[in-house]
DNA sequence: TATTTTTACCACAAATCTACCACATACATT
DNA sequence: AATGTATGTGGTAGATTTGTGGTAAAAATA
């Protein structure tokens, strides 16, 4: 079941020039279309404006690294990546399909091998139905607050408003429990990971929660229980 | 009896990534809907915004693990549960542990075997009318007095008041023991921790509960057994 | 690397809770 | 009724918890 219509879109990141522009041309002849990137971090801004197909990513690369770069791009999408490695290293191998890593080629390839692994990962994706897209596409709602998890937007009265990292997990985890009351200490242990609860840091994002929420018009609050942690609540701030 | 309608929806938990893409292949092949997860926290972030038909759970994974997330997955839905293990001799533990999980399912397995026991276990599930939901949550009740634990909200006549923690902890312990007589020294280890019964404390917040019971029109009194301790009791408080 | 954004930390203020004291009242026993 | 003990209650001070503005550190981004 192949697209006809539209080509594919895969992003080939190598630092070495002639690699990806020679990489390029094979996917090219294959009718795909590619765009290159000689850093991770330019990889990263590509996929945040528009998701491709499949990437190829070099391991060795100039500031953020291969592995760290999946990483990211892993933390947020569901895209086939095959890594490419200057050695034959076991640890990598086994470092590259841990993180997530959908195939892996040591250099040097032969391009033809390269594209006969794109097209692989391709059709297994496909096979198994894995369509190209944000993970999870559910959404949550609370009053007139509604999240879509698939794109990580939050919307306030149908309209969207940008939260940060934590703000949106925190939102996320107070929304996924709705009216639960929710202890400070597994607030902290589930959304910032620490142990120890001598720590002021919800305090803190519940400042910028609270007001951002109350500035977008949002008809929830997070109220307070005090000595235990927090619930969301219908209604708006009371004053 | 498969519903031609709308596809059943199955969540799929294991940290590889491998066997998970394959029972998902195996499950859409069958008409199902499947979603996969590589971590519990994940599982358990998607089961709380959509509870699926049935999750199959692999045990050893990263983070939280799989009796954990079972347990956390008990303890607040009904849901069928098929756990999945590595090992063998995991299995003792699965049957140790085993009131919680439907089914279990040794690695290496066959994909078809999987299948097999994911319709049997939904078929037991449907012959016996059980449904897929969420549990209701606990509630105390008490005249007109009604506690939700799960929101640690306390309505009277339907009406939201807030107690303070100490509070809120002793009307949960008399509302469990209705209208049972509970002495002072049981009141003091189990609501303050205290092992010394020299102490005024129950006095002191006796006074305040009273009182906000009887500003909210609560149709119940905190009776005192003189000498002994106290009792729930129906109707306002005598005048 | 430089710049912007985000997050954490600090210190002080405000809100809230809780225990204690003192005295009043109720109860049981003699 | 008198007495001693237990309980009720108002007031209050101290402790704890939370809110908040300012700022530094860290992280993301350009």
């Amino acid at each position: 079941m192949v697209e006809k219509n539209e080509a594919k879109l895969i992003y080939v990141c190598d630092d070495d020039k002639n690699i990806s522009e020679l990489i390029k041309m094979y996917l090219e002849n294959d009718g795909f279309e590619v765009k290159t990137f000689d850093t991770g971090e330019k990889l990263l801004s590509a996929v945040r404006t528009k998701l491709p197909n499949l990437i190829t990513l070099d391991i060795m690369l100039p500031g953020i690294n291969g592995f760290d770069a999946l990483e990211k791009i892993r933390d947020k999408n569901d895209v086939p990546v095959i890594l490419v490695s200057a050695k034959d290293n076991e640890v990598d191998k086994v470092r590259g399909f841990n993180e997530g890593s959908d195939d892996y080629i040591v250099k040097p390839f032969m391009p033809l091998e390269l594209v006969a692994r794109v097209k692989n990962v391709l059709r297994r994706f496909e096979k198994a139905g894995t369509k190209v897209e944000r993970k999870v596409p559910e959404a949550l709602d609370f009053s007139n607050v509604h999240i879509e998890t698939s794109t990580m937007q939050v919307f306030i009265n149908k309209k969207p408003v940008s939260f940060t990292n934590i703000e949106y997990k925190f939102l996320v985890y107070m929304f996924e429990r709705q009216k639960e009351a929710v202890t400070k200490k597994d607030i902290l242990a589930d959304v910032w990971g620490y142990e120890e609860d001598d720590n002021r840091v919800i305090d803190d994002l519940l400042k910028r929660l609270r007001k951002k929420l109350d500035e977008n018009k949002a008809k929830l609050s997070i109220e307070t229980i005090w000595g235990v942690g927090y619930r969301l609540s219908d209604g708006a701030k009371k004053n």
